[in-house]
DNA sequence: GGCAATTAGATTGCGGACAATATAATTGTA
DNA sequence: TACAATTATATTGTCCGCAATCTAATTGCC
């Protein structure tokens, strides 16, 4: 293949990740309208639901989600707003913020049961080929964790 | 697995498309800060590299990018304060926009020439791998493509 | 203990995404 | 030929991402 070939949008591996993720993220949009969050306050859901009743940190939560802090601040504080956690100081050290479920954040979990069922419904991929594609993607995102603070 | 289990960050397959994009791009920026563009702008500008001479409207190249005009629009306009395309008004159909490149945009094409090699170098996937994600990324898309608008 | 270096999170600013809506040009049809 | 419906793009508003910078708390080290 030419230089001037591996510029043409076809063959961008980029490009295909890119607009895949958003066409996924589209199928989300209305399951998750109508538990009024967003699509990257579901990811931090997911997290908080994972790990509840232990709350966890601003920085922990970042890491898990590959979000600073410049992301995850005003997210947090909508999620605040929505009455679905609470942001406290943690008392051992007054710079750190623990973000916990309240008692509506982990209701709202029953209600997301059935989202990825909904979802595994509109996407017709067999199953074998949804797991091979999600390991593919996740050693894709393994190999690039490890190799960009060399 | 239980319903539980399928809300677990790692089983998402959406993450790991939201999250692999992301990565990848994170690996683009510093390549293309020296060519002065952001990451959507280099891929309007493959599309308009791969077009050229010809100009191509808003709409297509939103067909193409899977982007609409609240997104193209400003972006466009970045573009062009950047020297590196025009928008013309079409004279068949005063609605319409052309876009084209600039001797200044076409020029830089050049300059774009390594990045992909750049880019492979830094994702050390072997090419058939790199071949296989892409060719299941663009199978789903196609898939979620045809199932939208039923 | 005192102070520099580090760390956690917040803030600011810019550039996307995208829904909803607006505007203006074009087309289809009675 | 009017004029309703459609189409192409632009605008507005909200919510991310992320770089850069700031603040305040903590840690390391003399």
């Amino acid at each position: 293949m030419s230089k001037a070939d591996l510029l043409k949008l076809d063959n961008q591996l980029c490009f295909a990740l890119y607009a895949g993720s958003r066409a996924v993220i589209r199928l989300y949009r209305p399951l998750l309208e109508k538990l009024g969050i967003t699509y990257p306050q579901y990811l931090v859901m997911l997290v908080l639901w994972e790990c509840s009743p232990e709350a966890i940190n601003v920085k922990t939560l970042g890491e898990r989600l590959l979000l600073d802090s410049g992301t995850l601040t005003p997210l947090l504080k909508r999620l605040e707003q929505s009455g679905l956690i609470e942001r406290k100081r943690c008392l051992d050290d007054e710079r750190a913020r623990l973000i916990s479920l309240t008692e509506n954040g982990a209701k709202l979990k029953g209600k997301a049961l059935c989202i990825p069922a909904s979802l595994i419904k509109e996407v017709p991929l067999e199953t074998a080929q949804f797991k091979q594609l999600r390991s593919h993607l996740q050693n894709l995102l393994n190999v690039l964790q490890s190799t960009e603070h060399k």
